[in-house]
DNA sequence: CTAGGGTTAG
């Protein structure tokens, strides 16, 4: 009796005995605990109890420690259970060890064990996570081999994996065979379908799944509000939001952070902020979408705040990091860069390329290009965007030769791809190398064929390295464009003056049925500019209108511009006035188009009233500011703004700046005064210097002078031909034919070449071009004609050809047969003879107007009684009756 | 078995 007794007792202590425990074993909440437990199953031979085998191989792999699982299922006696496979497939999956998984299934096959349904999910997991689309489809083919096909948990499995491997077409085939569907299977669906990028075909399952009555839970609303996102969908969007609190999963934090970063990709910051603020619950990845989403606002500061806020709570990841480094680079926050950098190294995350690649970029940024290349160094491996940025750094910071080399290096590692040949192209454009571009070219359409975006980058390359007809012929060629091309042709005709062709991508645009985007038109307006051709240039502003473009600061200030040296200042005005908001660009507009008028006191005006208003004049503004008194001959005042950009401003005057005081000064006639200005100039005077006195010498004939400055100039040996034909003319108005030549034979010698005179004018929507001493054009018999009568006419008014201005050592006849080749005399005739008499003429000429044709411009305004406005390369000249608005300062 | 946040160029 006693016996039983004890024996019972025994027993049922060992009932107690392994039901505690193995309860303490699944509440285990930390690692030494699960040790603690461990130790005790081996002292109490608990191991041959499949149960504690299992639950120690998945508690292992809670706490992270596949290892460990693997150990014990190593050790394990039970192989011919399927409990312990499934748990073992579990534990690896658990842990990303998606291929090891996939191993045991193999073995687990080989072994002959029979899976059962809840094998596959595990497996069918692996595979979608490995992306491997072959072992998917066997491990289908199993499932139906051992009858799951219609198992709901394997269904949902397959058609996670199928529509993540983007194979909607199996993933579908699944679903409409399922004799029964849960909310997973649906959710499964949707977020395939969202995260794939098929917004709209999300949207539909969600439709469908609340048709078939179903209640949406968290996953549904995170895979339906991804989808909204992507939709840019606002009003989707609302009723999501809508649902959120009406299903009231509001408190799931995924959810909240769904719905946050939806406001920021609708652009809603302010909502984004006042959803964040009144969140319950947030987490890591909450305020990754904060840091994240004000960055993409531009809000780098506050990102930064954000990020110092954050690390209050939450111990920041890699991802979090990333988002915050990039503000770093962005307002070259060094400090904070490097101290994150440090956090990085000191946390673990000294091989997390992603990382590292963001600290490169971050150092490259506030350029420190040495401690980017020493990351990249120590970097285990690395990835493209590491051999991208650290090239990109180098080459950001003119270090070619070690941008090249570098990329000599990277392609012994791995294959460059599309970014890193856009990279080397902008290399070409700094170094001017047409021979690496050409070389570039090879290898892009060896690597890639043709691509838009690297077709688009050639556009720009050539053009920029001056190199139009290739750029010309690579647009082309192109077999696909997008607006980005147009775009690019367009700013490339900008870049080489190439207008005609410029206006016929606008017509081709137009007949193509393109819309006009602002950065087309910004691009577009600059051409008109250039032309001045008024049509053109009304049409774009309606255009803009249509565009709803009108508000756009940029675009305002290219339209006043556009006006302005189209010959409208009255536009100009106009829309600067209606303009709601001003920046310093917009005054510096206006006040540059009344320089160009010579209406220097409303320049002045103007900037008194900019100052009024607030708005901080920068470098540039008092270039245009300082032009404006020059062309007035507004010396005193010229001199006070250049003296007030210091005192009141703090800006240190430039180059440009000295050169324009030193163009007031002479063109007033201080010739003497502009000299001194000159030699007591803090910076070392350049040729844009020395070639404003020159020119204002030679209009004031002070030859002495003339001759003294033409020594300077020609000393600084400038890659400008202009500054050399300047001293050339000087010379040959003394008569120095030998100095001529000589300057002649250094620029052939040098290759460079005199920029060619062509004058156009615009009449009934056509634009006429005249080069200089050109005989080819229509009525060339006569203008000629027309030209001999006005030059007997004025001489009888009293001109006399002023010889100065021939460059070439002829016979005095022919020299005023020169003259009267000048490509504005031809335009002026051609004028005359095809427009109503009495009715004004327009002139554009891309050089300065000479001074003889200046002069003869006025005879001939008095002679025929029509009011010519010439726009030379700096201003306008309104001839009317005899005189010039410029009052002969031109 | 199902969900959210990151890197190079333009």
């Amino acid at each position: 009796m006693n016996t039983r007794k004890l024996s019972s007792f025994d027993l049922k202590s060992r009932d107690f005995i392994y039901t505690s425990l193995s309860n303490t074993l699944s509440s285990a909440t930390n690692p030494r605990d699960l040790h603690k437990i461990h130790s005790l199953i081996i002292t109490l031979g608990l191991y041959k109890y499949v149960l504690f085998s299992g639950k120690l191989i998945s508690k292992y792999s809670q706490f992270k420690n596949p290892l460990a699982s693997l150990s014990i299922f190593g050790q394990s006696s039970h192989k011919n259970n399927v409990y312990m496979w499934n748990t073992i497939i579990r534990a690896m999956t658990h842990n990303g060890l998606f291929s090891k998984a996939l191993d045991i299934y193999t073995q687990m096959r080989g072994l002959k064990i029979k899976p059962d349904n809840y094998t596959f999910p595990a497996v069918i997991n692996s595979c979608a996570n490995l992306l491997d689309f072959e072992t998917a489809k066997l491990v289908q083919e199993h499932v139906l081999d051992v009858g799951f096909g219609s198992d709901l948990y394997v269904c949902n499995a397959l058609i996670d994996m199928y529509s993540r491997l983007n194979d909607f077409g199996r993933a579908r085939n699944v679903f409409d065979k399922m004799p029964k569907r849960d909310l997973v299977t649906w959710n499964s669906l949707i977020s395939g379908y969202s995260s794939n990028g098929y917004w709209e075909e999300a949207l539909e399952i969600f439709f469908k799944l609340r048709m078939a009555g179903l209640i949406p839970d968290c996953f549904t609303v995170s895979g339906v509000l991804c989808a909204c996102s992507g939709l840019m969908e606002v009003d989707e969007g609302r009723v999501v939001h809508g649902l959120v609190e009406k299903i009231g999963v509001k408190k799931d934090v995924t959810v909240s952070n769904g719905l946050l970063s939806m406001y920021f990709k609708f652009d809603r910051l302010m909502d984004s902020r006042n959803f964040f603020d009144n969140m319950d619950v947030r987490d890591a990845v909450t305020w990754n979408t904060m840091i994240c989403g004000y960055f993409q606002f531009g809000l780098y500061e506050e990102s930064i705040k954000l990020f110092l806020q954050m690390v209050q709570y939450f111990k920041p990841d890699s991802l979090t990091v990333a988002s915050v480094l990039q503000a770093c680079g962005h307002v070259r926050d060094l400090k904070s860069g490097r101290s994150i950098h440090e956090y990085l190294v000191k946390n673990g995350y000294k091989d997390d390329i992603t990382a590292n690649n963001v600290i490169i970029n971050m150092y490259v940024k506030c350029g420190e290009l040495l401690a980017a290349r020493k990351v990249f160094d120590s970097m285990k491996s690395r990835d493209l965007v590491s051999w991208n940025s650290i090239i990109s750094g180098y080459v950001e910071n003119k270090f070619y030769e070690e941008g090249i080399n570098l990329f000599k290096l990277m392609k012994i590692e791995l294959e460059p791809d599309s970014i890193t040949y856009l990279i080397l192209l902008s290399l070409c454009i700094h170094c001017v190398d047409t021979y690496y571009a050409m070389q570039l070219h090879c290898n892009i359409i060896k690597s890639f064929g043709s691509t838009i975006t690297l077709g688009n980058a050639l556009v720009d390359v050539y053009a920029k390295i001056g190199k139009m007809e290739d750029s010309k012929k690579q647009f082309e060629n192109m077999e696909t464009r997008d607006i980005v091309t147009w775009n690019t042709i367009i700013a490339a005709c900008n870049h080489c003056e190439d207008c005609s062709f410029g206006l016929r991508i606008i017509s081709r645009m137009r007949n193509e049925g393109i819309t006009f985007e602002v950065a087309t038109l910004l691009s577009t307006l600059p051409l008109c500019s250039f032309l001045g051709a008024k049509r053109q240039a009304k049409e774009l502003h309606g255009c803009i209108f249509r565009l709803g473009f009108e508000s756009n600061v940029s675009i305002g200030n290219a339209v006043i511009e556009m006006y302005s040296k189209s010959g409208m200042l009255g536009y100009s005005i106009r829309v600067f006035k209606l303009m709601k908001t001003k920046d310093v660009i917009s005054w510096t507009a206006l006040i540059s188009a009344y320089g160009m008028y010579g209406e220097g006191k409303k320049a002045l005006r103007a900037f008194e009233g900019m100052r009024k208003v607030g708005v901080v004049p920068d470098h540039i503004f008092f270039v245009a500011i300082l032009f404006a008194c020059s062309h007035s001959g507004l010396v005193r005042e010229g001199r006070a703004c250049f003296d007030q950009m210091k005192k009141d401003y703090s800006i240190e005057p430039r180059k440009e700046h000295y050169a324009c005081m030193v163009d007031l000064l002479s063109r007033s006639g201080m010739l003497a005064e502009a000299e001194e200005f000159i030699l007591s100039m803090p910076l070392k005077p350049d040729a844009s210097i020395w070639g404003a006195l020159l020119s204002a010498c030679r209009a004031g004939g002070d030859i002495k002078i003339a001759e003294r400055v033409s020594e300077h100039l020609l000393e600084l040996n400038s890659d400008d031909p202009g500054y050399h034909i300047l001293a050339s003319n000087a010379f040959a108005a003394l008569g120095k034919w030998d100095q001529v030549k000589m300057i002649r034979k250094s620029l052939r010698t040098r290759g460079l070449k005199k920029q060619p005179g062509f004058s156009w004018l615009e009449i009934q929507n056509r634009v006429y071009i005249f080069g200089t001493g050109e005989r080819f054009f229509e009525q060339h018999q006569e203008v000629s004609d027309l030209l001999d009568i006005l030059s007997d006419l004025m001489a009888k008014e009293g001109y006399v050809a002023d010889l100065r201005y021939v460059l070439h050592d002829v016979e005095e006849d022919e020299k005023f047969d020169l003259l009267c080749g000048h490509s504005e005399r031809l335009a002026i005739a051609f004028g005359l003879l095809n427009t109503e008499p009495g009715s004004p003429l327009q002139i554009m000429k891309n050089l300065r107007v000479c001074g003889d044709c200046h002069t003869a411009t006025k005879y001939i305004s008095k002679i025929v009684q029509r009011e010519i406005l010439v726009r030379d390369a700096n201003r306008f000249h309104l001839f009317k009756d005899g005189t010039c608005s410029c009052g002969d300062k031109w």
